[in-house]
DNA sequence: CGGGGGTTTGAGTCCGTTCAAAATACGTGG
DNA sequence: CCACGTATTTTGAACGGACTCAAACCCCCG
């Protein structure tokens, strides 16, 4: 039987459909084998830690299908929700490279599948393709550039500006058009997880959002969000540019 | 005679002090040769820019001596001091990982010596030296663990708090300690850039010093400042703790 | 001496937080 | 299937922080 997002039973990560478009296609046919006969899938319930910051690195995980949550801590307590890995992802690598403890924790959002990958068959691929290493560097790379936004946004907008940012962000994962041109999504996020999202309390968000149906630009219902005029959200974070 | 900070100049970069604790660290005798033979070194005034966003990315620059600002925009014309590049430092090596335009500029904060080294001999070398690709790779690792600090004190801490942190980091660069324990720096920024740090309007930021002054955690006189109990400053940002 | 940038200060307003309580959804066991 | 307890979400009121707009100030430089 084939598997949901992920490989053939038989072939492994040779039949896994992500692989196209994550750094591991650059292996050549006998490094995947290697690969396949290495790592460990595994699925995870909703809402189970995959893994904690603090605890060594053992190796990566690539997420196969599902979301997940990534979250780290300030050391007292205050969690913040980072960002959310989708299939294709990679995570953990940070920890292999450096030889360090995990920084932050990763957590399944729904039910996920995930694969893992020890740190010396890493290594080995590593060395033995250094594609494969030009592969991670890109990755890192575009990573790096999305934290950098992330940290211009959060210096530039307001609460609000910055959850209409993640809303719109979140629909391009997760909605779907209706017949009448409005979109929709199930959000996979609680709103503390939201809240913590754009840096600002669960009472703020819930606030925001209520001014946010008030002012038309969307409608909230449980974890149901409905988005008539995707256009007017736009102009929101794009604000009164009077030469546009 | 011995170039300040930089390298001998017959020797070029095999005399270069930077060059053991930076990635170029890896490269043989023979590699380093190509390098020095390959890149190209200048001198910039204090607020000349060293490339703007936008523009096409020719090859990475390395900070030999002086101080670098890193500016982003986000596109409405606020522009935000993301971070401070040091002597050792390399810049734009994402432009020449993901062959993109540059996303952010890079301007001298004083007098700054920088050598240029063309995308073609990075790629060279890239090919030739694999551990330098690790190298690199390690390096982006840990610019990425530091945004993601950043990210979490952004959506934790109050804009004292941010401002309290920045603070105890430019003092740990720029920082003498006095005779009585005390420690004081020139400050390398003008206000307007240390607000736009943390994400502030300038006149915040001018209050915040105000009150930092009036709690006699710091004090201020154009640009240099003056800590007399560092000890005092770092109870700010790890607050109340009551098991400590 | 007169700009001009950077910096400080002031007043008013809005936004975001805190603390508290009510309302709603959710999962479990009866 | 319902009742119950728990967790999440919403709402309220009061406070404080941060922003806007504006004016004054300062200091350096021509």
């Amino acid at each position: 039987m084939a598997e949901q997002g992920g490989g053939m039973s038989g072939l492994g990560c040779l039949g896994c459909s992500l692989r196209q478009r994550n750094e591991w296609c650059v292996l050549s046919e006998e490094e995947t084998r290697i690969l396949s006969r290495n790592l460990k899938k595994r699925q995870y319930r909703a809402g189970e830690t995959i893994f904690s910051a603090g605890e060594p690195s053992h190796g990566i995980y690539c997420v196969v299908s599902g979301a997940v949550a990534i979250r780290k801590g300030d050391g007292e307590g205050n969690a913040v929700l980072l960002r959310l890995a989708y299939p294709g992802d990679t995570l953990g690598y940070r920890g292999l490279l450096l030889g360090e403890n995990r920084r932050y924790s990763a957590e399944a959002l729904g039910p996920s599948k995930l694969c893992f990958v020890d740190q010396t068959v890493t290594r080995l691929l590593l060395d033995r393709n250094s594609a494969l290493g030009r592969q991670f560097l890109r990755r890192i790379a575009a990573d790096m550039d999305e934290a950098h936004d992330h940290l211009v946004r959060n210096a530039t907008l307001s609460n609000r500006g910055k959850f209409v940012y993640l809303l719109l962000a979140l629909m391009n994962r997760h909605g779907r058009t209706a017949s009448d041109g409005s979109r929709f999504m199930e959000l996979p996020l609680s709103r503390r997880d939201l809240a913590s999202m754009i840096g600002a309390r669960h009472e703020t968000l819930s606030r925001i959002i209520g001014r946010l149906e008030e002012d038309g630009l969307a409608r909230f219902s449980g974890r149901t969000v409905h988005v008539i005029q995707p256009h007017s959200l736009f102009r929101e974070i794009r604000p009164p540019t009077l030469l546009d």
